[in-house]
RNA sequence: GCCGGCUUAGCUCAGUGGUAGAGCAGCGGUUUUGUAAACCGCUGGUCGCAGGUUCGAGUCCUGCAGCCGGCACCA
């Protein structure tokens, strides 16, 4: 006799098995009818669950996370029917929740078109009207193998297949359509209110490139139509803060066909990039490493060495010289640090040696990888190498770690997820090295007390690494910085030291990288910030705008003086209306906007208005000067406005 | 690289086989202006590139390039 216990603790006991849905009934009407799944003892199960024994229970609705999952899981469904129902052709494969919502694969005979789209999307829109009961059943796996074989379904069958044989399948219904699913889903086609299909792609099968290729349709579901409508509201919001769009209002850099993947810097966006480029050259300097700069070009033969070339060739610009040589365009920067370190006999006293370099690499990425500045082909790296002995690793990898921390904290992000990638399956070095290597870097993320997943599989192919991923001001993630722990490439490229015995020693090399990419981390900044960079990094943090031409001579004297101290300052003595430069210059991102009238020339002054539209006040330009550079020393932690 | 889409003025975009358009920007003038768009006028295009179909192509077809959305890749 079942005793059902709810999560407020209360008990509802029962003389025979119940349902899921009947124990909500019994709760209430509302409720049993607002029930999408259950959860019994920790497990999330169908509205149609039979509890037999005492068990805890909580029913799910479309207010918990899980009934969202729910809602999206069974919209996957939904779609997969409605697809099977116009084309009766085309063979289901899977269809997972993801972030926001979910996509279903098929493979059919012609590519779907954007008009297929709104059919199926009818479609779909169709079945929930008809608010079809959705229905559970198990079935031996062999059975179920040879029940989708027979409906021509074989990718599912293949799926099915690859399940443990003594395993019970269960299948989902929904009319006269079935799906292999693990569930739970919704009781009924009616629940699922508020879903919109949002875009078409490929995608192989089993995400192997070799595999045939499939067609993806995306979608997105939510509890209402509220929420659905916000959603869709965020992603135009997103879209706003793109960096390619801003990139262009702000006139910071372009592409153009001739050079894809490479960027073309205009004075704004270069301002920004040097002050980038100022900023970590201080903090790694005050850390104690010391910059360098290694040719751009360099015989194949090194790369050959390093491993490169075998493992990256096909990526990698090669140019073949008069001479008859061969010779690569740098794709990163180690082996170049590795000749510097190399250089004379260098002594255990000696290390650590900390190398680093703004080098420019150029990397040939598949034409498809391509997106704006996060993904090109010709980038600037803030790559340094740490030559330490084996007993330095700890110590050195926790001053790195903190360090990208310290340095993320300036640039306004609190919000750092850590992730140990460890050995990939093609890799360099024997499994005792990397048993060591992984050892190790644990060894100093714990003694930095930080916390990481694990990425499994994910390293580099000379060593694992800590890989330090920011989440920006719209909760997308973006892996930046990085930190490897490199026994071999030091040994493979012939690196050593002697030891206090005399004895040569190969040294430890640590790979960091905090920008990573600076384009990249150009590019996040912008999205993060939505254009609106902190003063300290504004290409024009001020700028100084006359009323009428009487003020002309001081207003050009007030942006002499604040030029001439050092802030990036313009005036505008345009023959417009302010509020036209106002509005402008805001639409600019510039901070900070000085307006002098008859009144402030008289009174030698400078009224104060920020960029969201805050009224400062009058106030003397030395005290603006005074108070702007509290906030980019501070890095915009004490703000002028605040 | 793979699947799909897109490419028209500096920018955003309209233009479904018959003489290339709008708004903004730019330039010239008027206006001397007080915190997010004053007014008038003018300029501006090998319609991504190369072929083809047609009396006629921005529009239809083929190839290529770039970009966009995914997939795969990412030292």
């Amino acid at each position: 006799m079942p005793v059902v216990t709810l999560p407020d603790g209360s008990t509802r006991s029962f003389d025979h098995p119940v349902t899921v849905d009947e124990v909500a009934g019994a709760i209430g009407p509302g409720l049993r009818k607002a029930a999408l799944a259950g959860r019994v003892n920790g497990k999330l199960v169908d509205t149609s669950h039979v509890i037999n024994d005492d068990v805890t229970l909580a029913i799910v609705t479309e207010k918990d996370a899980d009934g969202l999952e729910v809602i999206r899981h069974s919209t996957a469904h939904l779609l997969a029917q409605a697809v099977k129902e116009l084309y009766p052709d085309a063979q289901v494969t899977i269809g997972p929740v993801i972030e926001d919502g979910f996509y279903y694969d098929f493979a059919f005979k012609r590519p779907f078109t954007p008009e297929d789209l709104a059919a199926i999307e009818a479609k779909m829109a169709e079945l929930v009207k008809a608010d079809q009961k959705v229905n559970r059943r198990v079935m031996p796996r062999n059975d179920a193998v040879q029940f989708f074989r027979n409906q021509g379904e074989l990718y599912k069958a293949e799926i099915i297949a690859a399940i443990p044989e003594k395993e019970e399948i269960s299948l989902y219904g929904q009319g006269n359509w079935v799906d292999l699913c693990r569930g739970p889903h919704v009781p009924s086609t009616g629940k699922l209110k508020a879903f919109k299909l949002t875009k078409l792609a490929g995608a192989y099968w089993r995400g192997d490139s070799r595999n045939e290729m499939l067609q993806r349709i995306y979608g997105t579901a939510w509890a209402d139509k509220k929420q659905l409508d916000a959603y869709l509201t965020r992603l135009e919001e997103a879209e706003k803060r793109d960096h390619r769009r801003i990139g262009k209002e702000l006139d910071l850099f372009h592409l153009q066909e001739e050079a894809p993947g490479a960027v073309f810097w205009h004075p704004k966006g270069w301002t920004v990039f040097q002050t980038l480029i100022q900023y970590m050259r201080e903090r790694q300097n005050a850390a104690g490493h010391q910059e360098v700069n290694a040719p751009e070009l360099m015989d194949a033969s090194l790369w050959q060495a390093s491993g490169h070339l075998e493992k990256f060739g096909e990526n990698m610009y090669l140019t073949k010289t008069p001479d008859e040589r061969t010779y690569a365009i740098k794709p990163m920067n180690c082996p170049g640090h590795v000749q510097i370190f190399k250089q004379g006999l260098r002594s255990y006293r000696e290390l650590p040696v900390r190398l680093c370099e703004f080098g420019k690499v150029h990397r040939y990425e598949p034409s498809g990888a391509l997106h704006g500045l996060m993904r090109v082909r010709a980038f600037t790296q803030d790559d340094g190498h740490c030559f330490v002995t084996e007993d330095q690793i700890t110590s050195e990898s926790v001053a790195i770690t903190r360090l990208i921390l310290s340095i993320y904290k300036d640039f306004g992000f609190e919000d750092v997820a850590i992730k140990f990638a460890d050995r990939p399956p093609k890799r360099v070095g024997s499994d005792e090295i990397w048993d060591k290597a992984e050892a190790a870097l644990k060894a100093a993320s714990d003694a930095a007390g930080i916390q990481y997943t694990l990425n499994k599989g994910e390293g580099a192919f000379y060593g694992p690494k800590l890989e330090f991923v920011l989440r920006d001001a719209i909760g997308r993630d973006w892996q930046c910085g990085t930190l490897q722990v490199d026994l071999n490439m030091p040994e493979r490229l012939g690196a050593y030291y002697i030891d206090e015995h005399s004895a040569k020693r190969t040294p430890v090399m640590l790979h960091r990288a905090m920008f990573g990419s600076l384009e990249r981390f150009f590019a996040i900044l912008l999205e993060h910030h939505a254009g609106r960079l902190p003063a300290w990094l504004s290409p024009v943090q001020a700028v100084v705008l006359s009323i009428t031409d009487r003020q002309d001579e001081y207003v050009r004297k007030v942006t002499e003086s604040l030029k001439n101290q050092g802030f990036r300052v313009e005036f505008d003595l345009r023959n417009e209306k302010v509020g036209f430069k106002i509005r402008e210059h805001t639409l600019r991102r510039v901070p900070y906007l000085l307006v002098a009238g008859d009144k402030e020339v008289a009174a030698n002054l400078i009224s104060v208005r920020t960029r969201s539209g805050k009224d400062l006040g009058a106030m003397a330009p030395e005290t603006f000067a005074e108070r702007l550079r509290i906030e980019l020393e501070s890095r915009g932690r004490e703000v002028l406005e605040g």
